[in-house]
DNA sequence: AAACACGACGAAAACGTTTTCGTGTTAATA
DNA sequence: TATTAACACGAAAACGTTTTCGTCGTGTTT
């Protein structure tokens, strides 16, 4: 192939040295006019571009920071990503994205490749099965090393870094709340296994909502979604109950919609004999019939904090850096599925 | 901050050279076992871990393949980066996302950042802007330079380089064919406009059906969609005609999901009145009510197809490499949106 | 005793930059 | 005429690796 054009080839054509080549490209006095420009021209006519490893080394940082999330195809997961973004490119930042599949061992994969100097920080969300496992000495590891790290909805208490997650509780208690109003009374919840964190916290703002309005906690409305077996069934079993709920909160918008198409196959009238409300604004809410409410997670926002908080402490390294977590709030899209027309 | 730990830092500990401890960290027999052994030590007590910019460097290869695409919340292209992912971390390979967010400015951005040395190929599907301006010289300077490109689903023809597209014009083909044998004969289309060449790709499609169907070509069934306006109201546009459709092939799931909205809207069964295929099977189509019968795109497998092929080139530079297009095939998902119970 | 082999390590180049600190030539000044 | 200032450029270090080619000392062979 064409091999690239570098400063030392410019240098030999010429028959002046690296230095002369790199001063007369950024225009500097010391090299004479007729030099500069005949230098210059030579080198925008090769398309001359500084190579950025070289740059990178010399500098001892990339201006790349390096994203960690468990799955691409996931409308949250994307949000957050053009958010951190479009933070990026306006401070001149790269960003590198790798998937960890939910899986513990790709997570740990992608830290060791991330940490070998190509980023100046990392914003992950950790994977399910990691929280499974339960496991984190990579990011302490990492942490001892020196490098930024930033988590997101996913974090892991435990660690000593700047976080970012959505209102889980509140969201949960919101969403619980709204449902009350609208006068169902028997609701149901559709989690995750509890090593989820934020399905865990999403719930515990269901039971704290049900509390407050003196409604009974009954296991047999708590269903935790194994996803490793068929999703439909468990929710069609809840259904199925003697005393079936009235009301059903899904912790993401899947589990909602899925539950809306068992309720269509069951003859229930949505919202007339359940309502159905779910988690996570994405793309499915508006167009499930009827159209879903949901507690909108502003998945865009918390990508810009992700960075904004990266980017301090990326700036931030002899200083002793203070971490906090940010809650970025969640508020109601209400939208057909629990609207009852009084 | 803690600064990382080197081969220099190692060697000055030790007081030996940094050839001695970067061959006593590969295991080389030229160094004696004690001295090995408590190099090694060492440097896993201090997670040592080789500098990959002083190897890319030094290697002049980083193992990195950059991806431009134009939108990441998009199911679609989601999972074109996750095939693309999946055969990268096979091969050991490292892959650096970037948005154009359709613009052409970010895009011509992306590519001289990405073009600095720091991948060693690109995949890219083009901007919308792009292809409205018509001007491709940023492809033509990096060919040029010798960086290998790929391009995908939105591909231009004449820069000549390796492709991945669907078979638009079969999908479109066949999305139309099958409205016409469910029995509809009144088939409008929602298309993009003209430059956006999937769309005109798609539409072709969709006249060669009728065209074999000996049915009309009718303009004002032909909407081309202008997003920068109201979507919505050009949909309805469509079906407030005086000889309204009853079949509706719609490019993407995103016009496909609003017509039925609109359809319900107005009272329409679907399919008995009206009949609604869509293009790309994303999360959407499963949850609408009545479910999108769409036309699949296979995504994963197109990004999969791209990245063999930029491996295949990255690793053939010196010959004289052939370029060619791959056609991936696309297929029908009937659902309940198309099927008239007999 | 001389030649040789081998074990264990070091020096240096190379990858592509930037930048500091010379250095030699010419022209202006005292 | 001797000193100095300005100009135009070069040498070299540094970033962190890997790898080739020494080199030095010790021990073995003839």
């Amino acid at each position: 192939m064409k091999t690239k054009i570098t400063l030392k080839k410019i240098a030999k054509e010429f028959d002046v040295s690296i230095s002369t080549v790199s001063k007369a490209l950024k225009d500097s006095h010391e090299i004479s006019e007729e030099v500069r420009e005949k230098i210059k021209a030579f080198a925008a006519y090769y398309h001359y571009k500084p190579n950025s490893l070289a740059l990178n080394l010399r500098n001892q940082k990339t201006k790349t920071i390096g994203v960690i999330i468990p799955e691409i195809v996931h409308h949250f997961f994307a949000k957050v990503i053009s958010g951190i973004e479009k933070k990026a490119n306006e401070q001149g930042y790269n960003v590198m994205i790798c998937l960890s599949n939910e899986s513990y061992e790709k997570e740990v994969l992608n830290m060791e490749m991330l940490s070998k100097g190509i980023v100046d920080g990392i914003i992950i969300s950790v994977a399910k099965e990691t929280e499974a496992k339960d496991d984190y000495t990579h990011f302490e590891e990492l942490i001892s090393d020196g490098i930024p790290i930033v988590m997101f909805d996913r974090v892991v208490e435990k660690i000593k870094c700047n976080k970012v997650i959505a209102d889980d509780f509140g969201g949960g208690f919101l969403a619980t709340k709204h449902l009350i109003d609208e006068g169902f009374d028997k609701i149901a919840i559709l989690t995750t296994p509890d090593y989820v964190t934020v399905g865990k916290t999403r719930m515990e703002g269901y039971i704290k909502a049900l509390e407050n309005h003196q409604l009974k906690i009954q296991n047999d409305y708590i269903i935790r979604i194994d996803e490793y077996s068929d999703v439909a069934r468990q929710i069609e079993k809840l259904l199925q109950q003697e005393n079936p709920p009235n009301g059903i909160f899904a912790v993401n918008e899947i589990y909602a919609a899925t539950a809306i198409q068992l309720a269509h196959k069951k003859g229930l009238k949505i919202p007339e004999d359940i309502a159905i409300i779910g988690f996570t604004d994405g793309l499915i809410s508006s167009f499930t019939y009827p159209s879903l409410t949901t507690v909108a997670q502003h998945g865009r926002a918390m990508g810009e904090k992700c960075f904004d908080l990266i980017l301090n402490e990326v700036n931030n390294q002899d200083t002793q850096y203070q971490h906090h977590t940010e809650v970025i709030g969640t508020d109601l899209k209400v939208r057909e599925s629990t609207k009852v027309l009084k």
